[in-house]
DNA sequence: AGAACAAATGCAAAAGATTCTCATTACCCT
DNA sequence: AGGGTAATGAGAATCTTTTGCATTTGTTCT
């Protein structure tokens, strides 16, 4: 039981905010979660949650440090648990796939241009856009 | 007048794919503009074009390759000409401006990192988000 | 354990961005 | 100029996310 996580989080520890927790704690196909893909998982669990707490909890939870929401693309955000390192990432535009990465080349270079530019940096964004080798694969033709 | 580029775009020259153009490339200040933007200089201008209509004309802009299309920040997209060059973006968070850069150091890393990942690249988005320097200039207290 | 209070939740309505429907209008070609 | 077709305007519809408010729950203090 991760109650703990959330008082230290400084967040009282609601069975809504519990289940939540554990969703993306638990979903390893699916580390990148969309407020809706997390409701329809409370659902198949018979949970009693309404999808505006969804809402709230996620970004109570961005607030907390506890995931971090990502606009791969425009439409709707997607969140994943917080687990130590920072890291971008790579995605299949085919299937949907979605692979982590770290490299500390570019980001160092991208401190270097903030600085160039007179800027702090605060934060970054940094999305691959490809098709992934099994994607690739046999129909090589669209 | 740009009927050519439109025409050689493959798009017909009708009056608001005009003017919207017009507007993309004459916003100095503002080279990154959303629908709702766009609409709006429009309504200065006292042209009767709706906003659907300004939705679709950026989408075929996007299509045909005239313009390109970021979701810097979640909520809602802009728009800029293409004018040749792919680049990335820094933009300041208290005051909105946007800068752009391009990194070769960067661009290359990105493919590396793809092949590795087994994946082949169509396309990345690269933003920094930070304060820039005439932000934090007086007011380093929030 | 029970009371008390503030914070959290559910539901439905609202809001914001973008797309769609469809009748009307504007291009483009002859 | 006339016709055919694609484009447009206006508003409804959709989708994602946020909000308002009455009700419920967690937490703290007996
Ligand atoms: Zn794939
Ligand atoms: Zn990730
Ligand atoms: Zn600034
Ligand atoms: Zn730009």
């Amino acid at each position: 039981m991760s109650t703990k996580e959330l008082k230290q989080a400084g967040l009282k520890a609601t069975l809504p905010r519990l289940k939540i927790l554990e969703i993306l704690a638990n979903s390893e196909e699916q580390r990148h979660m969309s407020a809706e893909d997390v409701y329809k998982v409370l659902l198949d669990h018979d949970e009693d949650i309404g999808l505006a707490t969804v809402y709230r909890v996620l970004t109570q939870f961005e607030t907390a440090g506890l995931v971090t929401r990502h606009n791969f693309e425009g439409g709707h955000a997607v969140f994943e648990l917080n687990e130590g390192h920072h890291h971008d990432h790579i995605l299949c535009v085919k299937c949907g796939r979605v692979d982590e990465f770290v490299d500390e080349v570019i980001e160092k270079r991208q401190q270097e241009i903030a600085t160039k530019h007179g800027f702090v940096i605060t934060d970054h964004s940094l999305t691959l856009f490809g098709i992934c080798a099994e994607c690739r694969g046999q129909q090589a033709a669209d």
